[in-house]
DNA sequence: GGCAAAATAGCACGGTCGTTCTATTTATTG
DNA sequence: CAATAAATAGAACGACCGTGCTATTTTGCC
């Protein structure tokens, strides 16, 4: 169905619950709707502050019937992380995947990141609210958020390092230094905009980006030969 | 009493609560007791994790002792944030005002702010948690939470242009710009070491922090000349 | 259409929290 | 030392939460 390419390296979702190996529609499909809500409250007030309760009068249902699908709150905040992060492949990730390898990439994934930040300037970022909740708080739910960012780093930092390949970007850059710095303008924008709505921070950010490329970026790049034209 | 330069332009910090003109004493003790102890639990579950009896059991006082001497849990909470500030100006501020205006004091106080990090890295910091629980969230913790935060933006900010005006920073130097980078670098550190428990952001950080002040910094340097040399 | 299973609702328990009220202890002052 | 005020403790209230148990409704299949 989806795309071979996944941003993560190994991919093994596999569908549990469906005993009999035949799906069931209903609970599944008011199950989503269930993660759909709480993943909009999540992004505002964060997963610790997600209650089942504020979820099932959302629905609206009634507050067993929404723990029913997931026998514990902690299950429904692990749902809403994996549901971040596969709507976070598919607005970013999958389309920057289109842009050829190199430069344009990078490019490709900070602009659709940069779209992605735009709007969760209001809403909020799943991942940067986790990161400040369970920093320090051990368990399943960590996990997942850490696995998740892990993963969306990592992709971005082998599209830097592709551009190394490529030839677009000089031999000596560091692909975790410059992810981190590229990271850091995120984190900024969170802060800046939606903290202290201080205007002008996607604009920072953007030109930001340029002056961490622009340190790499080799000069001799009209003609695009890369040094060498590995398979990989 | 302290130094008459402060963190903020105008400091109108009144002592209320002493009625008749001559202060209490063990009233005030145990209540910054309270605030010290409430301080080392917000650093690490947060501002919003913060409850009187945790405070409590910390002391140890009775649930309604803590209680009695805030008359509410916002009015800790804004203590806490209080009391955090005036650390950050003690360990960061004040001591990098000891260094020569321009890029020997950006420097100073990049550094003596690395130095605090790096503690957080382990403890936590107010300022981020909170920009996170707070985002969303109107009300007077956010607002003195805003105020601290911009206040100490805005210090980097002065410190920045006045090495503009040292002329060690070339002219079409932007503050805002700078000081967003660098901000985004320490947001990084934050993110990386604490929540990922990634190895190496400090350092990244630190190289980081070079490349945003190489691009700016005036390459005649070596001998001291500012272009104009102003009284402030 | 009936039957089994899944989905949902209603209710209650135990826990934590901020807050209030009242009583008691401690500190300060004349 | 006595008198007054401040500081602290204790108990209880109401609200919200996650969770378990049981009944009821709805769905899917033969």
């Amino acid at each position: 169905m989806s795309a071979h390419v996944t941003i993560a390296k190994k991919t093994r979702t596999a569908v549990h619950g469906a005993s009999q190996g035949r799906a069931l529609q209903k609970g599944q499909q008011t199950k989503l709707a269930i993660v759909d809500a709480a993943l909009g409250l999540a992004t505002q007030i964060g997963l610790e502050g997600l209650s089942i309760g504020a979820v099932a009068e959302l629905m609206p249902m009634s507050k067993s019937g929404v723990f029913a699908h997931f026998g514990s709150r902690e299950e429904l905040q692990i749902s809403v992380v994996r549901e971040y992060f596969q709507r976070f492949e598919q607005e970013i990730f999958y389309p920057a995947m289109l842009a050829p390898r190199g430069l344009g990439r990078i490019r490709a994934l900070f602009a659709h990141w940069m779209k992605r930040v735009a709007i969760e300037i209001q809403s909020g970022c799943i991942f940067i609210s986790g990161s400040v909740e369970f920093d320090d708080r051990p368990g399943p739910v960590r996990d997942e958020l850490v696995n998740a960012v892990r993963t969306w780093l990592a992709a971005v930092r082998r599209a830097v390092s592709q551009a190394k390949e490529t030839g677009e970007l000089s031999a000596d850059a560091d692909e975790h230094q410059i992810v981190f710095e590229i990271h850091g303008l995120i984190l900024a924008i969170h802060f800046e905009a939606r903290f202290l709505k201080t205007p002008g921070a996607v604009e920072r950010a953007q030109q930001g980006f340029e002056h961490v490329l622009s340190r790499y970026v080799r000069p001799i790049s009209k003609t695009r030969n890369p040094l060498r034209n590995t398979k990989e």
